[in-house]
DNA sequence: GTGAAAGCGCTAACAT
DNA sequence: ATGTTAGCGCTTTCAC
């Protein structure tokens, strides 16, 4: 059975002494590389799964001086981040590169994570939806390949991949307009990443459609200021749409709604945005702004590995074109009781 | 100006050239040990920060064979890990150790989380609400010391560390039984990691209290299947509260009631499981079993570290006891609609 | 196809 | 207080 855990763990000597081989040979055989002969090939596997051996990545990675590490820094409360983390892996994966994962705390700032990513020797940063100051990302990126995804960042110095969010915003209202929406509202973002560039977009996409009636409710990235802007929505003349910040602000704005016995979408409907797997669950089936998040990590993952080994990249900024996804949040405003009165 | 990124990294050999002493004395320096003058002190310091040096962890870590580094296997989706993600970087900051996270995502299984880790040579592994069968970890743990957080698993090899789901679903059914309850669902877990636990616990409170009127709703660990199981409670005769698997079980459930037109708690009072940063969303304000995250985290670095360092462990199986954490979405039924009939 | 030997950047003994 | 030296486990020439 197995190798225990009582003496030292197996190295490739372990093995090439077991084996009656040299360590290169070992070494050349369990990174499949050719220049081996079948038979020491069978003979050294077999070794090595007896010994339990497991390359150390730290001795390979120090000696080939290429760690094929790519940081990443994430919120672990997202969940829009964690769908993009899961991107992430699998382009890295294909690409034969890692992913060291480095979590934004609520105890544990940027700056921390940054510097543990550093420490690890990663060729290059990937950095969701950061909050750090534009100059202090231009800094970092002096010191390793820095690509930030979901924030707009001006600098010629980092790679940025982020969705048009004015596109996305316009799609969404041209969409609640030809519906026959007239009053639609925007639960904005507060100091979130994007968000200033979506109230914009909303602004802009309102004016575009000859609609004077804005109504700007000052909220927020999570369920919470979601739910308590929506409380302000309410009076009347209330909209009969919200385009909400993202997918959680949705959440909580629909909570409310519900809660004040109005009927989404008969009476209310709702657009989120980003078309996290929150907005797919069944029982919300948010119409929102998705954002292509596969696609997102892989280009960040070209770019990160293309910088890291020297490849002169054309665009700085890679803008992504998002697309509404219907589902069942929004749908015509019933008429209005009092507009009725009012006829 | 900084270092640029044009040639090679610093080492510590260039800082002691530029600081004109041996490397093994600016090794003394950076790790802050005794034995160095004041005034190399700062001259070393000084040369590093000027030539933008930063440690190889690999090859400190190589050296002294001792990574420091506590694996931790989590699931990207779940907002518990995330809490407890939160705890466990605390509370291995204050051990002096470091977090290699390993994501579990659709489409990268927990063996693959684990085998990076082993790979990144982590003196122990915590692993997350792990869904492996026990056999599978107890022979992980012939590899490394292995901390199960989350989940019972009965094996003398590996530690756990969890809550005692009987005792919590018993305060929560004790109290709706005090605020007048008599009609008690619960939506259940279906596969997840205690499921089967807080199932069994909720038929032997029932018991316990002399109620035979159970209702159990097969569900899952994620509002949409709670959602569901809360469409089939909604028939005659209604249960007036509802004791879900966890937070966003309740979450789900709470939504399908609010559509269907019953108020939370007047109608129908619901109860989590976890206390996570859901539940204490002001617009769910969740009456929820919370679970001490930051002790948990706080024992599974403990243990992780102790069995590193060979300290003999008494407990292999660590219960904490929760507590019930008392909201707003519970209250004492109303009288019976039926026997009101429209008053 | 295979092996010997020289490091990668660092720390830990042991000198001085 | 400071320097010298020998590796940690691996990859990479460069011989054979």
């Amino acid at each position: 059975m197995g190798p225990g855990r009582g003496g030292r763990r197996a190295t490739l000597a372990d093995v090439a002494a077991r084996a009656g081989v040299s360590t290169a040979l070992v070494s050349i055989v369990m990174r499949d590389l050719p220049g081996a002969s079948p038979a020491n090939r069978t003979r050294i596997w077999q070794a090595a799964t007896e010994l339990g051996y497991r390359p150390d990545a730290r001795a390979r990675l120090l000696r080939s001086n290429r760690s094929k590490l790519i940081g990443v820094v994430f919120t672990v409360e997202q969940a829009f981040h964690a769908d993009i983390v899961t991107g992430l892996y699998s382009a890295a994966d294909n690409v034969g590169y890692e992913l060291a994962l480095s979590a934004v705390t609520p105890a544990r700032g940027e700056q921390q994570a940054v510097a543990s990513l550093l420490t690890d020797r990663c060729e290059a940063l990937v950095l969701i939806g950061p909050q750090t100051p534009a100059a202090q990302i231009a800094e970092l990126a002096s010191r390793a390949p820095v690509v930030v995804l979901a924030r707009a960042v001006r600098d010629r110095a980092v790679d940025v991949i982020r969705n048009d969010d004015a596109a996305g915003i316009h799609q969404a209202v041209d969409h609640l307009v030809a519906q026959g929406h007239r009053r639609i509202a925007h639960i904005d973002g507060g100091r979130a990443p994007g968000a200033t560039e979506r109230r914009n977009a909303y602004q802009t996409a309102l004016r575009r459609h000859g609609l004077t009636d804005m109504r700007l409710a000052p909220g927020g990235p999570t369920e919470g200021p979601g739910a308590e802007a929506a409380r302000t929505l309410l009076t009347s003349p209330r909209p009969t749409a919200v385009l909400a910040f993202n997918d959680r602000t949705a959440a909580g704005a629909m909570d409310t709604f519900h809660r004040a016995g109005l009927n989404v979408p008969a009476d209310m409907s709702v657009v989120g945005y980003d078309d996290s797997h929150l907005a797919r669950q069944t029982h919300l089936n948010l119409t929102t702004v998705a954002q292509d998040v596969a696609q997102m990590a892989e280009l960040a993952i070209q770019r990160a590995v293309d910088r890291a080994n020297g490849v002169t990249v054309r665009h700085r900024e890679t803008i992504l074109q998002p697309h509404l996804v219907s589902r069942e949040t929004t749908a015509p405003p019933r008429p209005n009781p009092r507009s009725l009165k009012r006829a």
